[in-house]
DNA sequence: AAAATAACATACCATACCGTATGGTATGCT
DNA sequence: AGCATACCATACGGTATGGTATGTTATTTT
């Protein structure tokens, strides 16, 4: 006897099915198949499609950055910051939906608006790590995106990067620009 | 009194529409009306989508990175050849399928496949390059895979970085690794 | 100019999807 | 027990898309 779905049921398998078949196969008839339960279901608990993506929109930028800059926050030094939220963010490249949703915010006014907060929330962030590793304001700045991008970048290259080489080429910046 | 169409006008007309409105909308509807024609004509020119799409591959391909290496191996050393492919490609990212392709590739095998090659081709090139710059074959490596990877994630961060700080970005970058 | 070919138009079918209408079942509250 | 609410099933309409069949027009070849 299986639990019933809840809304959250729903955003979560909706960024499953993201992150393994991609938007264009975020349909309400695949919802439900792999919920097991017919789309009567899906409009019992969402108006339409767009207030089910808005709401899958926010529940991916709460649990993607929200809650891991949270957690990254609870640690100590910048450097070891630095290195925890790399790690988070390697292990969890291969189920990630962030691939899709890039493309997806490419060509969608309300998709655009969450990536572009989430993109701004973790420059942000950065900036406060390498801004307490380097004194220079306009280096930190630099480097600070320079990591980023280096690390969206590992998310989109294919195949896929090794993890040990994703974390060589990371402390292979950190030394040298830290310099 | 417009010219007729080739092969190639659906082709480049494919590329335009993945750039603008994404894989999506890469519809035989779509393209016919772009080119004023109907889909009786594509039908001709194809003999289904997947004919076209897997020459749209070929042609993404050839023009965006082969043509483009190619170029940048009629310039002089490697530090120019760096700095010229480079102002290639960020001049090209805010018209560029790649964003698009990119998710596409993760979800397609076909897809997968060129974007594999593409990748493999553009990061032995950069390994080249970065090997004539720097001596320890390891630490070049790591700076070619790190130098492609930044360029990758600047196309795909929003909003757009500026392209001046995205040379900032790299000048730091070749300043520092090449120390 | 006639014939051959390339490019295109029109009409049609099948399928997949969003959305709605309506009815049914499980669960908790009073 | 009775009722409200949350959850789900089924059937249907409308639309967009890939694809086919067949005929027409423009261009090139001989």
């Amino acid at each position: 006897m299986k639990a019933r779905n809840t809304s959250k049921s729903w955003l979560k398998e909706g960024l499953s099915l993201i992150a393994e078949l991609g938007v264009e196969k975020l349909t309400i008839d695949e919802l439900s198949s792999r919920l097991n339960v017919t789309k009567g279901s899906f409009y019992h608990h969402f108006k339409n499609r767009e207030a089910f993506i808005e709401g899958l929109l926010k529940y991916w930028e709460e649990a993607n950055t929200l809650a891991v800059i949270e957690l990254s926050e609870s640690i100590g030094n910048s450097r070891d910051k630095i290195q925890q939220i790399t790690a988070i963010a390697v292990a969890s490249i291969a189920s990630s939906p962030e691939v899709s949703i890039r493309a997806w915010a490419h060509k969608n006014e309300k998709v655009r608006r969450y990536q572009e907060r989430v993109d701004k929330t973790r420059l942000d962030y950065s900036r406060k790590l390498w801004g307490e590793l380097i004194k220079d304001d306009k280096k930190a700045e630099l480097a600070a995106k320079l990591y980023y991008a280096s690390f969206v970048g590992c998310q989109e290259i294919m195949p896929a990067i090794r993890e040990e080489e994703i974390y060589a080429m990371f402390d292979l910046f950190t030394d040298t620009v830290t310099l």
